[in-house]
DNA sequence: CAATTCAATTTGGTATGACAAAAATGTACT
DNA sequence: AGTACATTTTTGTCATACCAAATTGAATTG
């Protein structure tokens, strides 16, 4: 179950080592920051060689499940979202490539946004409400420096993602703006531009503060198609 | 920008050839479908051992860009969100075991299909209708057989992530029900609780008929919350 | 001539041994 | 006790070898 489907497939030796591991990474006997034994000692205990064992040791690498860096024993990771972001990084930037890719990912990001500023506007207490404002404040004293606007501008939508107090939406935020911004040409810094997404954040902060949730949706759609108009421009693909 | 951000790191000579692979893979110079090059020509155009080769194959397979099946040459994977998933697996498997893990990740899935009803109360057409129209007519008919109930509840579910026609989607359902459904002790096969879920599907249905998103979205809610009281219990945490 | 069978060859999976360079460790010295 | 240095581990990489399975190609058969 924890594994492949694949019917035929006689198990490579280091595919089983991997599911010890990770099974002893998962019931503690392999403790959260500590290192794993030395390849010499693996193999004497599990009776393969270091081939297998390195092996291995690489795919737990590439899972996230350890931390590799390169003459160093391979640490146990601590278990969190943002690895399994990072394992899929390379497959999502492929997927980014293929036609339609982005849009995809940004109609996905949309939806999510939107159920998050429904969600501001129904539940956020007042300290939310505090953080979303301090975020629309830095937005707008950034307003005339187009880099810090950015920064910013990725920011007030980082907070959204932080009103659910689930750990999971805001490596999800981060994983968004990764893979997405990196896949248009930096917006030109257009003064014009950062007033009218400035606009847009405060019309979504005072619909949340309306406690109206579809108005709060409306004005965050509006914003992002709006935004995605302004970069589609930079994609072959109409 | 594609890859680790190690600040240290002399690059091993295995990730270089990742790297090279993953822009051929991406630029087409290795066709999807067809098989990366023996281990043992790789090693002499690149002028590395055949250790090195076969780390960075191994790498590309745990990333999902290649199909390796043991004793077969790595094929060229076909781009498909369903890879992405894949390749996530095993974080995900170790996170759904920290304290409140499942949890996060059910109010996710909550939080998303949430949405989902909200779009298909707004923009389902027709055909779209008939569909859901079905996978409910289908679970109706499976209520006597608990195996079968599970099916088509799944399928159910399923449709609702086909309806905005965004293939990001469908493979975001299939994650979830992996995931999450082998956490919780199949629930059991409780003729009663079928009738309780399928008349929430039918109340569901009913309110994207009525295209009000409002209740169709809370229709959603009670059906998933009360799900979760169902198997909260297979926890330990409270 | 097409299909099948079977031998020869290629190729992936694993094991060994070796060596350089960097990290971890221990030791001597201040 | 703290620091500088010598020693030992340990990882990264290479080279070689062997087996078993997959691929290829030739021989055989219908």
């Amino acid at each position: 179950m924890t594994e492949e489907r694949n019917p035929d497939a006689r198990a490579r030796a280091a595919d089983n080592l991997v599911s010890i591991f990770e099974l002893q990474i998962i019931d503690g006997t392999l403790a959260v920051g500590k290192p794993l034994p030395p390849e010499r000692e693996i193999m004497q205990s599990f009776g393969v060689s270091r081939t297998v064992v390195r092996e291995a040791v690489q795919t737990l690498a590439v899972k996230g499940l350890v931390n590799a860096r390169p003459r160093f024993r391979p640490v146990v990771r601590t278990p969190g979202y943002d690895a399994a972001i990072e394992a899929v990084g390379s497959v999502v930037n492929r997927l980014l490539t293929v036609p339609g890719g982005v849009r995809n990912l940004f109609e996905l990001r949309i939806m999510m946004e939107a159920a998050l500023v429904r969600d501001a506007a129904l539940h956020a207490d007042k300290n939310h409400v505090a953080r979303i404002k301090q975020a629309l404040d830095d937005n707008e004293a950034a307003l005339g420096d187009s880099e810090r606007f950015f920064e910013t501008d990725v920011a007030f939508h980082r907070v959204l993602y932080e009103v659910p107090a689930n750990p999971v939406l805001p490596p999800i935020h981060q994983a968004y703006t990764d893979w997405l911004s990196s896949h248009w040409t930096r917006m030109p810094q257009d003064p014009e531009r950062n007033h009218v997404n400035f606009k847009a954040h405060g019309k979504i902060f005072q619909m949340i503060l309306f406690r109206d949730p579809d108005a709060a949706e409306r004005a965050l759609r509006d914003h992002l198609d709006e935004a995605w108009n302004q970069v589609r421009l930079t994609f072959a693909e109409a």
